[in-house]
DNA sequence: ATAAAAGTTCAAGTCAACTTGAAGTCAAGT
DNA sequence: ACTTGACTTCAAGTTGACTTGAACTTTTAT
């Protein structure tokens, strides 16, 4: 295929598909001309690297995800990913059942609504830091 | 509370509480000489904003959500927001199943394995764009 | 009274993830 | 043979969400 279909299969723009070529999250398997070709295959990752910056997983935390570092390494990895996704699927739904709740509730103000706070407040367990932010700078 | 405290128990810097000030996302109640002081459920409010934040939505979406802009606008707008987060949170979890798929199957390559590619096209159902970059410009 | 610590403003810098623009190369149709 | 349009590279620009730095003002401790 070439690099307009996948961008219309795909559905992530040509200049997307560069860009993660270079940076190693997808392959193309040659060339015809100047102009890159792309086996089938490129699709089923393409997809997954949707789901996973829908997550909110940096372009480096997925790439780490595709290439085995070690023998148990990425097992590791990729369990430690699922919790966090578990953790942050459990933020996801108090926050949607705030929001539903929110919609139909007649407090002047959410904040003075104990059953919004409540439901909040669900999610506030196991939560300290923004996730995608640690830099672990702790030696200078 | 003043602006090191609000930090402490809520996580955030203190650069960052100056910079949702900023955009009205917080609000101080007053100043000691410069210094702002903060009412305490300043931190419910932060504690959205993380959740939000982690969810995915942008500052300028999660403030939409706080002021009520009309009558009747503002509740579509929650509503809408929760079916966001109920399409997300199915993502979220076909791609943990999928993680923790992976890290126990033996196949060389995950993209071999149907399984693998079973679980997360469960999720690839009602997902064209990506949701955060939609820009909208039909009309140049 | 004085110096250090903590807070302030405002402009500029950073970072990830792309996008855009300019200038060039090909491949295909007429 | 020639034009057109799709594709290419590479550098620079953009956006959102902050962070950092420099210069300044209080408060607090000695």
């Amino acid at each position: 295929m070439d690099i307009t279909e996948v961008a219309k299969v795909s559905g992530f723009p040509a200049s997307t598909l560069r860009f993660y070529e270079e940076k190693g999250l997808i392959q193309s398997t040659g060339r015809v001309g100047l102009r890159r070709l792309f086996n089938s295959d490129v699709l089923e990752r393409l997809a997954l690297i949707g789901l996973g910056r829908g997550a909110g997983f940096s372009l480096d935390e997925i790439s780490e995800m595709f290439t085995p570092e070690g023998p148990e390494i990425n097992r590791a990895l990729l369990l430690a990913k699922a919790d966090e996704l578990d953790r942050k699927i459990k933020e996801l739904t108090a926050m949607r059942n705030g929001l539903r709740h929110a919609a139909v509730c007649n407090a002047p103000n959410h904040f003075e609504c104990p059953k919004f706070l409540r439901l909040l407040r669900v999610a506030g367990k196991n939560r300290f830091r923004q996730p995608s932010k640690l830099k672990e700078n702790k030696f200078k």
